[in-house]
DNA sequence: CGTTAGCACTCACCGCAATAGAGTGCTAAC
DNA sequence: GTTAGCACTCTATTGCGGTGAGTGCTAACG
């Protein structure tokens, strides 16, 4: 357990150097008024907050530097809630205040906002299509040979693709089967469809359709793959403006890992309530140890409908991130609840 | 006019230079057997193409470095056609073989394969709305109060917008409205539809339908905005290593601009034929003097389809970009025809 | 006993001069 | 016309004190 004292100097020294980047010394912290003792006795404390392991040392002549553990233990136990400023407010406000849109429109614009506000990148991960339940089916003929497969789900997210069709198939035909398959298919989760078209839905199709095998092919190809969660990424430039990355290599790995949809994937804690905040090694890629990853996520009945996260250097400020992240967390799940209740 | 042999040196000079990134001095060129002179007599050629602006010395005791002059002069008479590695064409007909997707998301995947290939940037900016007509519209109820406006086009894009459905209004409405709607606007170009709804189609619903003024606002609002080309980036990480960039500032005014789609829009010639090369100042947009940018637009009956182009440093490899995209352009462009002739 | 002043020590950083090396331009000879 | 030779230029690298920020330790203070 930690002296009061000591925590005043744990939190200056973090908050000072979220602010600088710079190694922290006793001088400029025996400064404030809060912590008003000498260097002398601050130096002190800081050997021992040291020994903790809570702070590290650049060099022997240095200042000191929160290590993980310093973090970790000032975000759970001395971070001082945010006040947002009056204009962020504002800008928040505005996502919601727009035409309605669809959710993961909301979702990334949201994601958007928040690069925008904290300078740091953040990460939009699109509702898992196998929570959510076939809403609506379409084929819309574009001309002799090809036509767009419209699946729209219970959550309004639509998914579309180009289908080829095969000669000879009869456009009747083709929307008695639309019909059929509205009817049986409607409310069942996506990953449910393709199953139940492979088994029912073909026997009772052949008796009112001619050449249906074709169409059911092309149905079940317009089906297949691409339903993944979407990973929207915003403001990936802002890492360039962190001193921590003004060496390209070290830039390189962290950017290159956002690239790479799967492993952005990994990032994120598959069930979890409220704001998760992952330090450094306590990512699930070693690529990021040197970043943090501060990110919340939606659910509906238990059901997970996106995830936002803002990913900044380990000396990123979360006081701001998370009161933000909470701010506008609050705002989507209301709008969620009020759209799909 | 250039002797043969100051084309000899000028194709080594730049060619070497494209590779090493490092200024060439007149030994390693004579030791090429293409242009086997001593390096006094190199030096010489080398001055005089130097007099000509061809080449450029960053210091006296320098190498030479091919200018921007001597890029365009070695793009447009020296370049050599590339044999494009066997590896390479695998990637790019796997491209091809794939399923059948909408022609946006496989010009987003060439763009892909491109800057995975090159190792630079690639745009893919996607078709211009206001060449494409209206196919098909339709609107899917999700619960009491909001519904998914689809709007499909000639080229089988979707456009999708969740709508806000104003209380009181009837489902059998709605479904009269669209079946009119798809009547009246179906292949109207997108950007007339808006105009024709407020006039001549608004008046006619009034008679077949209650509450039309609301079901009307409501179409609008889905109408409204949103109808810009896309700019979709690939392998914007690919810059970080390349050597001009590894100055962070120099990387930050680039890929700046890359997030800004309007100004990316602008890089983009309005017409074009063919594969175009725009090197440094030669682009519209002061940021990138750095970069050249080789692009290609795709045509159907004169309208605009989309344009893929590859960004990299000035130093790029001219010849394998050109090479590839001329290849690629080619599948592309016999694709288009078969789908949509 | 906690706190503080004083002091010697450490180490990154800066500026500077010396050095090495790559490449040039020029001249004279082939 | 071509080439060998040479003086010259300029960058990049290395080495080396000087500077200053910051520390740890000790002794004195209240």
């Amino acid at each position: 357990m930690l002296s009061d004292r000591q925590r005043r100097i744990l939190t200056a020294i973090v908050d000072d150097y979220i602010r600088y980047a710079e190694p922290i010394g006793s001088r400029s912290i025996s400064k404030r008024k809060e912590v008003a003792f000498s260097p002398a006795t601050i130096r002190n404390e800081m050997a021992d907050l040291e020994e903790l392991g809570l702070l590290e040392q650049p060099h022997t002549s240095a200042g000191r530097v929160p290590s993980n553990k310093g973090y970790r233990y000032y975000v759970d136990h001395l971070i001082q809630p945010y006040e947002i400023d009056e204009q962020d407010i504002q800008k928040i406000r505005q996502l919601f205040a727009e035409r309605v849109r669809h959710w993961e429109e909301v979702l990334n614009e949201a994601a958007a906002i928040l690069s925008q506000l904290t300078n740091y990148t953040s990460i939009a991960l699109g509702p898992e299509i196998f929570t959510t339940t076939l809403k609506h089916f379409d084929l819309v003929p574009i001309n002799d040979d090809s036509a767009v497969a419209i699946i729209v789900t219970n959550m309004g997210h639509v998914e579309h693709r180009n289908i080829s069709v095969p000669h000879g198939v009869d456009l009747g035909d083709v929307r008695r089967v639309v019909n059929l398959l509205n009817a049986k298919l409607t409310g069942l989760p996506l990953h449910q469809v393709r199953a139940r078209l492979n088994s029912e839905v073909q026997k009772e199709l052949g008796m009112y359709v001619d050449r249906c095998e074709k169409i059911v092919a092309m149905l079940e190809s317009s089906l297949s793959g691409g339903i993944e969660p979407k990973v929207t990424l915003s403001g990936t430039k802002n890492m360039l403006s962190q001193p921590e990355f003004k060496d390209v290599a070290k830039l390189q790995t962290v950017l290159g890992i956002l690239e790479e949809t799967k492993k952005v994937m990994q990032l994120f804690p598959a069930q979890s309530e409220g704001i998760q905040v992952r330090i450094g090694p306590e990512n699930a890629v070693e690529e990021i140890y040197q970043c943090s990853l501060i990110s919340v996520s939606f659910t509906l009945d238990g059901e997970s409908l996106g995830t936002i996260g803002v990913l900044g250097p380990t000396r990123m400020d979360y006081s701001k991130v998370i009161g933000l992240l909470d701010y506008m967390s609050g705002d989507l799940a209301t709008l969620l609840a009020r759209w799909y209740k």
